[in-house]
DNA sequence: ATGGCCCTCATCGAGGGA
């Protein structure tokens, strides 16, 4: 049986970024690592606006949370990949779930399902976008950590229904010091604040396991680098995009990525895709 | 040098991102 391959990608636009999406699923294609599910994250855009025949004519079905101008998640499915059982948009996605039923919020940040892959056991896949933060003290800080508290709350009940659960994202949170370009300009800053740390420290008590530090990794890998300041040219990143995965998946990992090619695409997304591969 | 860029919108300046 062949491996499969789960990818998240902040794409920051699906309007302006659909051409780098297409070329980027084709290319991995290419290369016979094709991506059989990929979490996205800042669609901004509403779910009608949504590209769903492109996707569909490259090879994908999507299930979609959107909202106007921010935010926004979805899920895609390679169809060739999926069981016989799971051959339309409707049995792609079991269970499907748009945001935390136990937190409302009118932002769409969280889309769910389960999904059954040829010849494997079906497995729980959630795409996240985590808040931003924008400052330790601030109103939307307090919303993120609200927001993470929810997201324990709900991840703890998935894990008792669930044993193969993936959650996969953009996480708005550096989990250490080597996720980060310059830790000693960086500290206590959002993204790397303790409590946001600990946020995550929680995920890993629940039982989850960050796939990417798994294997052995080049330093100063990073999955975001700012626009401004050549901060990809630098390497001036940090590392925010991460798949965690629960224990019974764990166990069936054997690699995992970052493609940093499409950031150095003309016009790119800020964020690289992550890939992560199970046997 | 405390800001630089990019995306969105009952747009052309401001909010949000990280």
């Amino acid at each position: 049986m062949s491996s499969i391959r789960i990818a998240t990608w902040n794409v920051n636009s699906i309007k302006v970024r659909l051409p780098h999406l297409l070329q980027w699923l084709s290319s991995q294609e290419k290369k016979d690592a094709p991506i059989d599910a990929l979490c996205l994250q800042e669609l901004k855009l509403t779910e009608d606006k949504f590209p769903y025949a492109e996707l569909n004519a490259a090879g994908y079905y999507a299930l979609v949370a959107g909202q106007k101008t921010y935010n926004g998640v979805a899920l895609l499915l390679k169809k060739s990949s999926l069981a016989a059982t799971a051959q339309d948009s409707e049995t792609a996605f079991l269970s499907p779930q748009k945001n935390n039923p136990k937190f409302q919020d009118e932002q769409q940040r969280i889309v769910a399902a389960t999904v059954a892959f040829k010849g494997r056991q079906p497995m729980r896949l959630i795409s996240a976008y985590f808040p931003n933060g924008q400052a330790p003290g601030t109103e939307k800080f307090e919303y993120k950590m609200n927001w993470l508290a929810g997201l324990y709350d709900w991840l703890s009940e998935e894990l008792e229904e669930h044993s193969r659960v993936a959650l996969l994202g953009d996480y708005n949170i550096a989990p250490s010091d080597e996720d980060v370009h310059d830790p000693k300009a960086w500290e206590g800053q959002n993204l790397v604040s303790p409590e946001e740390r600990d946020a995550f420290s929680g995920f890993i008590e629940l039982g989850f396991h960050d796939s990417y530090r798994m294997f052995e990794q080049l330093p100063k890998s990073f999955s975001w680098w700012d626009y401004r300041m050549m901060g990809f040219r630098r390497n001036a990143g940090v590392r925010i995009d991460h798949i965690l995965l629960s224990e019974e998946l764990k166990n069936e990992c054997i690699a995992s990525f970052i493609d940093k090619v499409p950031r150095g695409w003309e016009q790119p997304s800020d964020h690289a895709p992550v890939i992560t591969t199970l046997s």
